[in-house]
DNA sequence: GAATAGGTAACAGAATTGGTTACAAATATA
DNA sequence: TATATTTGTAACCAATTCTGTTACCTATTC
């Protein structure tokens, strides 16, 4: 997954914080350090999810699908992972013997962790993306970084 | 991380089930599907996390360092990743301006998650190599296959 | 029709990963 | 001592993944 969680996260926290006015990638992607094709898959994969609505032509750029106290980084988490975190993956397994240890250790080390990942996954159902602008816009007031809120460049 | 984890598991279950014995990485690899090279890359690993010991020449091998209850998924986590899951990482953050709004991202989703993190350590630290090899002993049983407990080949 | 902006394909470079070969060093044993 | 065994490690390759970038098409507004 790498940075796509947390660029998706940057992305979902700018628009909560410019409600109601679409962004264009190309803020988007100066706000978070990206460029703006990244951006723009990244936002489709948001898209699928029905976390966000774009429009094209002048003017357009992507908004909110739902409000922002409405999606849970669970939420994002989820729309942006292609797999679970790999901690589990065993490499060369033979699906076809019966036998296979490698198959039996996944197995077990699925059945130990589920708990934790459960717990992991409960702790990103409870911050909310209004939380993120939030507790955002107050680092970046602590670190004296006036107007900036979500949406400082760079 | 990838793999690295459950082989290196795999590993470390198959030493404690032949306690006292050391096991050539020959052996280890055709028991975890690798290759010898790459079993002894993880070992040195493990070797330098204190979790194994090995010795060279004929009729050589590895061997647990502790007894296999002492030793915790906590302590062969540490010992093979090399980074914190990347769930948190930003990509391009630029260190030197002090209202880089990447790190402060970055910062601010790791106060939301710190919580899940430890729960996840938590986790890990719960559970021993011992109950590992327990565990798929059980399962392989289950599964018919008889004496290999966590020697089976391949 | 022109300007703006998203959608998407295609490609390049870097990094990571796992497998493999090769070889030196160490150790047990004949 | 000589030989076989086994680890330690460097080097390399292929595959994959990730990110950035260019290019071009489509949609929308003015």
């Amino acid at each position: 997954m790498n940075t796509r969680f947390a660029v998706a996260t940057h992305i979902l926290a700018y628009l909560a914080h410019n409600q109601g006015q679409p962004v264009s990638s190309e803020v988007l992607a100066g706000s978070a350090g990206t460029h703006p094709v990244v951006v723009r898959r990244l936002v489709g994969t948001l898209r699928e999810a029905g976390l966000v609505q774009s429009q094209r032509g002048s003017g357009g750029g992507t908004l909110l699908a739902r409000p922002a106290p409405a999606i849970s980084l669970l939420d994002v988490y989820r729309a942006v992972r292609e797999t679970e975190p790999d901690l589990f993956q065993v490499g060369s397994t033979n699906p076809n013997a019966r036998c296979d240890i490698g198959r039996v250790m996944q197995e077990t080390l699925e059945d130990l962790f589920g708990p934790a990942i459960e717990a992991m996954h409960a702790a990103l159902a409870a911050v909310s993306v209004a939380q993120v602008t939030e507790a955002l816009s107050h680092r970046l007031a602590e670190a004296g970084c006036p107007g900036t809120a979500a949406g400082a460049t760079g």
